[in-house]
DNA sequence: TCATTAGTTGAATGATTGTTCAACTATTGA
DNA sequence: TCAATAGTTGAACAATCATTCAACTAATGA
């Protein structure tokens, strides 16, 4: 009755991984984590989560601050948006987009201090 | 003479684009945090990241742990090598892995704030 | 000295993802 | 009422990425 899948060795230290298996949370956090994390994983969105930490923008803005199409601003505001880390105001036909979850900062300002170490 | 690249739309707030393409760093900056927080855009590297928070462990403990191959293990721990999140030490055959990086809990932390509130 | 095992590496593959394009909705102002 | 523009959406495509497999190196101990 083996309890491991799709492994080609051995446990060697049981002890330690049933220990650590016992601490650990279930898979969906990590997986609602992961998912959090991959919206500062690509430099463009990574830009975007900045500018808006500075100031309120709408699409068109951010578009061209980023150097791509509306569309893609919108693709990527969706993602951001479906996570709660943007929000947007109407004002006519215009969205100004906004950050909606103080963790992004946080985020930004861990990511500057590594890579400036 | 048009700045703007590939897009689609005007810039309806002038003023805020410069003023905020004026405060930002360079493109560089942004890839490497990117490159950063990419490590953490998996749900298998980041229950791995965890694991190691909480003790050491070798590859083939780790490889059991998230049910994948050594192989897959040792790949992905290269990568965390090459951005200083993980260190190892030898000994004798055994390579026993760790956290290198303060960050590296500060991140999971934030994320686990995030997922829970 | 040789069989065994821990770990690494490179190629291959399937899945995911960021972007563009084209077509759409909605809001404005003339 | 209609043309123009802000924004969204879905399909398509290229690029990236996580994993496995197979072949390798290195260390152990019999």
């Amino acid at each position: 009755m083996e309890e491991r899948a799709y492994c080609d060795c051995d446990v060697i230290h049981e002890e330690i991984v049933r220990a650590v298996k016992k601490k650990v949370p279930p898979m969906e956090e990590y997986v609602s984590m992961a998912n959090l994390f991959k919206m500062f994983g690509d430099p463009s969105r990574m830009r975007l989560l900045h500018a808006l930490s500075m100031h309120e923008m709408c699409v068109c803005d951010l578009a061209v601050f980023l150097g791509v199409t509306k569309s893609a601003v919108s693709h990527q505001l969706k993602s951001l948006r479906l996570l709660n880390l943007v929000k947007y105001r109407k004002e006519g036909p215009v969205a100004f987009y906004s950050l909606a979850d103080d963790h992004v900062e946080a985020i930004i300002k861990i990511g500057f201090e590594h890579i400036r170490e």
